[in-house]
DNA sequence: CTTTAATCAGACAAAAACATCTGATTTTAA
DNA sequence: TTAAAATCAGATGTTTTTGTCTGATTAAAG
């Protein structure tokens, strides 16, 4: 199979982005976020756990509790969920797989594939999330 | 972890450049292909069998036995190689793992993302592997 | 105070990806 | 003819990723 992001990672993708789109400070459950967005429950709430240990979620305890950004919307990349859940290694490798891939010992398509990998890097590190939040909504809608 | 290949995907890239940047016809066994490229010899083994059932190389039983492209370097495509091991689905998948993502309803990086992914298409598609023989000699040449 | 409903921590289980092993067959060459 | 060296097919083993379970803790509300 061929993958971007783990799965880990696109559902805290998923899960940041529809908080994102709450009202503000509203606080949403594991379970809440599970149901809207089809995903199972106990793997979301870990996922969340290490989102909030990352510092990018809090989380209130006991009931009424849940989860809501720590930070605003405004001050949140894509790139920051996925270095905090897969990393960012992949933006540094080689897409054939060799060792040592560097512009001196370049793979043949070392030039292409770091052209692309800088845009996929602007492309998740140039918007804040808070420009998602209409976007989000709409994909949400029809889930 | 984020990957854009899986590992089969690499190392079946890396054999194939590497019999493409060989004198024509020669035959190379599994065990120098795995030396060469530092694969596992088992790995590489069910990989080129995998290839030759795709037909992309062709396979020589017996003592002095091996593997050959199967057709000429300058109608190999990187993109035929990722197909035949990885499939294509990923260039038709949501990179956020939103289901039923379509211009219709797409996710909030859906427009975006599809430049990327049309570009890393054309990359692999646009070029045969002739062109590579080069870069691969000069890049098997330090490892 | 007790019940309820949530997060949290860590163990556990299942599935997929990665890798290896075994034995059969094929082919070359001594 | 036989030994050696290769592919082939299928089973097996290991590791990583994905997903689940259990019990403890926390906090609100009856």
């Amino acid at each position: 199979m061929t993958v971007l992001f783990s799965k880990k990672c696109e559902y805290g993708l998923q899960a940041v982005l529809y908080m994102a789109a709450q009202d503000e400070d509203r606080i949403c459950s594991a379970e809440e976020i599970s149901n809207k967005l089809s995903i199972p429950k106990e793997f979301i709430s870990k996922i969340l756990q290490s989102l909030t240990a990352s510092g990018i979620i809090e989380s209130k305890k006991g009931k009424t509790g849940g989860f809501r950004l720590a930070i605003h919307s405004s001050k949140i990349k894509l790139i920051d969920i996925v270095e905090a859940i897969d990393g960012l290694e992949s933006f540094n490798s080689c897409v054939l797989g060799f060792s040592n891939c560097t512009p001196k010992n370049p793979c043949p398509v070392h030039k292409e594939w770091g052209e692309l990998r800088t845009k996929a890097y602007e492309m998740l590190s140039s918007e804040t999330i808070d420009k998602f939040k209409e976007k989000t909504l709409n994909k949400i809608s029809v889930l």
